[in-house]
DNA sequence: CGTGGTTTCGATGAACCATTGAAATCTCTG
DNA sequence: CAGAGATTTCAATGGTTCATCGAAACCACG
């Protein structure tokens, strides 16, 4: 044991979880991996649902730091979406775990997840809000923001999803596909398409 | 009590598991709802993941019969496709628990659930084959029709997640939501959506 | 040293899954 | 209707896991 217990704890929670899923990886199994006793894995989390939740609360920090990247670094409403949606597969598909798994907990466990919802909320609103400006300069189709929103990052978890499965495809193959997708889908034009890709390659990958 | 055990256990564990979780349910619950006692259960299913099994089994004809039917129907690739996507989110949606909850276990038990991933393969093949013929047409862009296939599906399974905690949103209003995204993202041309969403109205919803 | 705070642990209890052998119930036939 | 044989149910039990608790070990510092 080298550093903060705490993050030793979660380190080998991430990857147990990631290899068993959440059901199947028992407190004892952590506690050894980092040394220690079943029983004093509670002395730095009251319940099991804690290490999730602090595994999910850093998780949740990337989507949302690659949306204000990608708002920050301007373009076109349609070049923005066809970013975050490559660098979001890219993010959720590096995670050592399914985001899914640990996302049922918290549809259980509203209070211990609270930070979770709030910041998924606003990693909604400001994806709303980059698909509404997208709607208003007349380059994407008239859509309700907040819908187009859900099912873009719904898409996103999707195929993070089955990837993990290990279908053939590497990841960037599967985001630059979803982008266009994605973005296709909500163009006001087809044949915008390639000039976004275009503006949205000339950016260059997001980089939180 | 009135029918086969089988089917009210079935239809007991269907419901609890959409109220409480997998992991939420034990099997005593279960068995008090069908006025039987906990080790009673095991004599009409030997594991939990049976039960599961059987459950996912059922759900899973659904989206096979849809696509048959889709295909049966006729049409142009996009409006099949449409069609499609409508009526597997309302399946989805539809039933009382979350399909990718049970879709967890069966990653980690693909004996027990082999025959999900028999029709969940098919599934995806049935529907890559859709694909192919309009891309063939010239209908659709020209893209890889089972990677196609499988965000098609990811996407429907994503939004049942999310439509599960309680969107404001029609069941109906996202289905059509993700069927436009979905077609126009897959369109050769923008300007055919109308006339594709036109022509899928025509031939109705799916009747399976 | 020794005092007070921190960290670890063994013991324990509750909930749940699963097995087993026996009891109860049903079915069918003579 | 008796009773053999199959079906169905259950109480008892064991093993695993989550979680709690109080005691012991450890540590920093006067």
């Amino acid at each position: 044991m080298v550093g903060d217990p705490t993050d030793e704890i979660l380190a080998a929670a991430s990857r147990l979880i990631g290899e068993l899923g959440v059901g199947g990886t028992p407190m004892s199994r952590i506690a050894s991996e980092v040394g220690l006793k079943q029983s004093s894995l509670y002395y730095y989390f009251r319940r099991k649902e804690e290490i999730l939740a602090a595994l999910v609360a850093r998780a949740n920090v990337v989507p949302l730091e690659l949306v204000k990247q990608v708002a920050a670094d301007g373009g076109s409403a349609g070049a923005q979406l066809h970013r975050f949606v490559q660098a979001d597969v890219t993010a959720l598909c590096a995670l050592p775990f399914d985001i899914n798994d640990i996302h049922r907990m918290a549809v259980r466990d509203p209070v211990e997840f609270a930070s979770y919802w709030k910041e998924r909320a606003s990693l909604e609103r400001q994806l709303a809000r980059i698909i509404r400006r997208g709607t208003a300069d007349g380059d994407l189709r008239s859509v309700d923001p907040k819908l187009a929103a859900l099912t873009v990052l719904s898409n996103d978890e999707g195929v993070q999803n089955w990837f993990r499965l290990g279908v053939r495809w590497s990841v960037p193959t599967i985001g630059l596909h979803l982008a266009d997708v994605v973005v296709q889908g909500l163009l006001a034009e087809t044949s915008q398409l390639t000039a976004v890709r275009a503006e949205a390659e000339r950016l260059g990958p997001v980089d939180a």
